[in-house]
DNA sequence: TATGAATGAGTCTTCATTCAT
DNA sequence: CATGAATGAAGACTCATTCAT
């Protein structure tokens, strides 16, 4: 496909760089945001650019081409949180109810720090010809959601989960409790009127759900 | 001279028409299976054109334009079964949680039948740029969401919900744990290695993570 | 260029058809209408289509092709016009003030009785890539300019003209003094506020033009 | 998203730029021929392009779009030369044989100059679904003509002009006797035979018809 | 380090035209 | 008589990309 690979500027990773060449980082900043907002294919590089009040030439100066540039988005932005998430798991112990907590919060608070994040999550990378995905599935190759199915298939076994659950949708709930919510903000907060509700609340009303369901007083309502 | 809208042969609602003229219906599943894979930016209308084995011509020939295309996507498939949720979902009574049962089972069923439903739906309804989004809530005003989330509001009152929970966070929720895990299915399958789980066993993880949340015997969990 | 020439009902010319087939003639009014307000070329089938309450198709059903319902126009509309001037202007006589007189007269009525040959002749005819300017030389091949040329020439030779004139340039003046007033109205009208002069006023001034000049003092220069 | 007006090589004012860069004027220097020779709805861009020797894409890189082009003809091309004509309308006092004189001459000379312009005018400002209109009409709203009006009636009031005429139809007058022959050239010199006669020649009878009409004997009408 | 000029390829759209019915 | 279905060709416009400077 591509014959040479340009990408001339690529930070030598050692050097902090504040002086000059964060120019680099802004146009990564407002590639991420209009992304974001409104979509990768909707998005050409002179939108970018002419939001960076910059020439679309210079993308290409710094990038080498599209493809380039959602690589850096990846590997600069992406990866990274998603190693941390992964670390903050770790270190929250094998403890389902504990995990399933660590989780929540780390996950939520993470989006709320970048926004960002969810939309362009949900949009490129959950389905089939999301733009990001194939990249996240190669570079990233998660490890997370695995991890935490075995665990919770550990748990169940142990009899420490809900035996009306499967371990792996039990995965699959988990994300779609905590990254739907963020990634379809704008959509619910106009639907429902619901401007007044801050992360904390979500974390708390997310974590109430997981922990006894939906009924007030439980017990009785488990199917026979 | 030229701004009137063509959209020429608009099926004369009587007629059954199998033999011919369902050609309109065909090119109609081939955008919406498109779309629903690459997403609608993604997708040319000659890309739709030639799955079809047809001319892009053919496809203003029927809609018009590109709007149009997506206004009948909306119009002819995907507002009808929003209207048939809300029905079903009006049929269900307004105890809580019969009503979250219909909710799982009326929405799980109705994404295994109709696949390129979910992402869709997560991709140009829920994220901010989405490019059926207006249409959406132009037509199809969602009163469903709302309406639920006063029940859950009224039940919460009257004891009847766990008290940790947020009326409107618990319709994000149940629109995340049903919406989410078929959207994302191509995903978490190919990630989890979950190509035997079926809709019925999605239906009864959901339920039961509803119903009494992860914990085996629930009570004392709870969030003080 | 046209491998066969269809052009069906070619109205035989003897019968005068009133009960089936003036609908040709409807279609010939409407495209003149929109030729004449729009321009030839920003005019489509389609547009004389929708305004006769007839699909493209039929268009072509009885003219062919779009040049030939250009050859149409031509032929049926504008050519017999011409023919009808040429005769007007031959009863005139050869003086030269009365043929003026004459061909004043003829053209300023004609035009006010067929709003739609000004604005349409000012366009296809005059200039260079004009779309029924070929037309018009080939069928029509007006003999009236020259002829009055000629006649302007003997005049002038026996003193019957201004001698200051020339007497090409003279047939030119006249066209410009009779054509072009008709062809632009719609702009001296908004542009001078002048919606109340009618055709006789636009005769009258246009004569005492050619009848002395501009200066105040010219009675003995009418012909008595 | 894409609702931007590109635009461009807005050349910077100061700079003279012969050696490079004039490749835009180039460029409306082709499309002005080419729209005054062929019109301007009969000319597609990429006509402009091939004649340039130059791709379609690159009359975007300059002006944005079709209208943009328009625009630039019209304030870059076309308004000067009506500002000039203004001016030098202005310098002729107000004596109505001196300012048709000059009208006269000033016009034919401009238009013997820039011989694209008459044409343009004719096809694209005077008639109605003209594609040049309201530009005009909108940034270079045409004082001269009421201005030119307004003295014609006081000269008439002052008994200065030849009671027979209507002072605003005068000015109609005027412009088809001048516009209107160089609009029509290339018409008249093939039908009359008439390719030797040169611009002076045209001033003179055109002068001569406005000074005395048609007749023959008109010594003492001639301006002092 | 940065950009203006330029282009090829592709998308959406229009339109004249054909043809079977 | 008349039309619905269908298409090829062309036009406007966008965009990623290249390259000389």
């Amino acid at each position: 496909m591509a014959t040479t690979t340009p990408q001339r500027p690529k930070r030598s990773p050692g050097r902090p760089a504040k002086g000059r060449g964060d120019q680099r980082e802004r146009l990564v900043d407002v590639a991420l945001a209009l992304f974001s907002r409104n979509g990768v294919a909707e998005t050409p590089l002179s939108a970018i650019a002419r939001r960076a009040r910059v020439t679309p030439a210079l993308m290409h100066y710094y990038f080498g081409n599209r493809e380039h540039l959602l690589d850096a988005l990846m590997d600069e932005r992406i990866a990274p949180l998603v190693v941390k998430v992964g670390m903050q798991l770790a270190a929250a112990g094998s403890e389902p109810f504990a995990l399933v907590r660590a989780f929540v919060t780390t996950m939520m608070t993470l989006f709320a720090e970048n926004p960002w994040l969810p939309p362009l999550w949900v949009r490129e990378v959950l389905t089939e010809g999301g733009l990001l995905r194939e990249r996240l599935l190669k570079r990233v190759a998660p490890q997370i959601a695995p991890a935490l199915a075995r665990r919770f298939a550990e748990a169940k076994a142990e009899g420490a989960l809900n035996p009306g659950l499967d371990p792996k949708l039990t995965v699959v709930s988990l994300i779609g409790l905590t990254l739907f919510p963020l990634a379809a903000q704008s959509i619910w907060r106009r639907l429902l009127d619901a401007d007044d509700i801050d992360t904390q609340t979500l974390i708390n009303h997310t974590l109430a759900l997981l922990g006894s369901g939906l009924g007030p007083v439980a017990p009785e309502r488990n199917p026979p």
